[in-house]
DNA sequence: AGCCAGAATGTGTATATGCACGTAATGCTG
DNA sequence: CAGCATTACGTGCATATACACATTCTGGCT
């Protein structure tokens, strides 16, 4: 346990294997998911706001693991194509938000396109290594929401 | 093996699950590389530069499985920190790119940064959930490489 | 030589991402 | 109730990411 930096190489590093997956993955859903004109972070994002009812900024950025200021723009889509709308809270200094009802419509719609992409990418994975990945994934989540 | 898709829900979404994750980690990396003023995206693209010799934008779109016009974009601040040049080729339709001494130099010094980063992320998961980790990813993106 | 299919790249557009810094509202505390 | 720490946000800035479309070269074919 001393230091195993020794051995360690950029070639292994945890970061840029996440990343690219995470890119390469994106590309699949962007495809599935095009028809909505939805990315699949706005599908995500939507989704969150669809399920949770009004929501605010810091909520949905706990919920997405995502920086709060990114959130703050990354609504703005969903806001411009009236797909999500403000809500009025009791704190002032908050800002809720709620899904319009073309908002869930379009989640309902993009809903089937969503799972068209996931199937692809489990397909080519198969069931075993779909299950690992996710478990890997959930327990790094949990392990690293600690720091 | 008929529809398994019936019981997805997109709380299981895969695409999901690794952008949180390199976005989690992405932070962690950010901040041990934060005296070099690289990011961590900077760092592997800079590391594949300087080990690859001169490398085209295309190569280099392999080598980090992303899209080559976001490397036209991403070699910029490297190219404008005077950390990578570019490099006479043969074929004219092509740019080639090389790290100069002071992007050879500071990749050197950052290398250290890097380790810590990844031994934080490392001791976080433990070995085994690391282990793990990295082999779902590496198996995933063979099987996605043929999408 | 001349032409053209294909290769290698750049640009416009739009979104995603996080940090540093700044602002407004809340609630506690003296 | 005035003051202040805390909470919940937004903005400026820089980068990352990919698609559609346009451009420039190269190499082979006639």
């Amino acid at each position: 346990m001393s230091s195993p930096s020794l051995r360690l190489s950029p070639t292994e590093c945890t970061c840029f294997r996440l990343r690219g997956a995470a890119r390469r993955v994106t590309v699949i859903y962007g495809k599935h998911l095009a028809p909505t004109g939805l990315k699949i972070s706005q599908f995500s994002l939507l989704g969150f706001i669809v399920a949770e009812g009004p929501v605010s900024i810091g909520r949905l950025a706990e919920l997405v693991a995502t920086d709060r200021t990114t959130l703050t723009r990354n609504l703005r889509p969903l806001l411009h194509d009236g797909l999500v709308e403000p809500a009025i809270s009791g704190d002032r200094r908050r800002r809720d938000f709620v899904a319009t009802a073309a908002g869930r419509a379009l989640f309902k719609r993009a809903l089937p396109l969503w799972a068209e992409a996931e199937q692809e990418v489990r397909t080519a994975m198969g069931a075993k290594l779909t299950t690992d990945l996710h478990g890997a994934l959930d327990r790094s989540m949990e392990k690293l929401a600690e720091l």
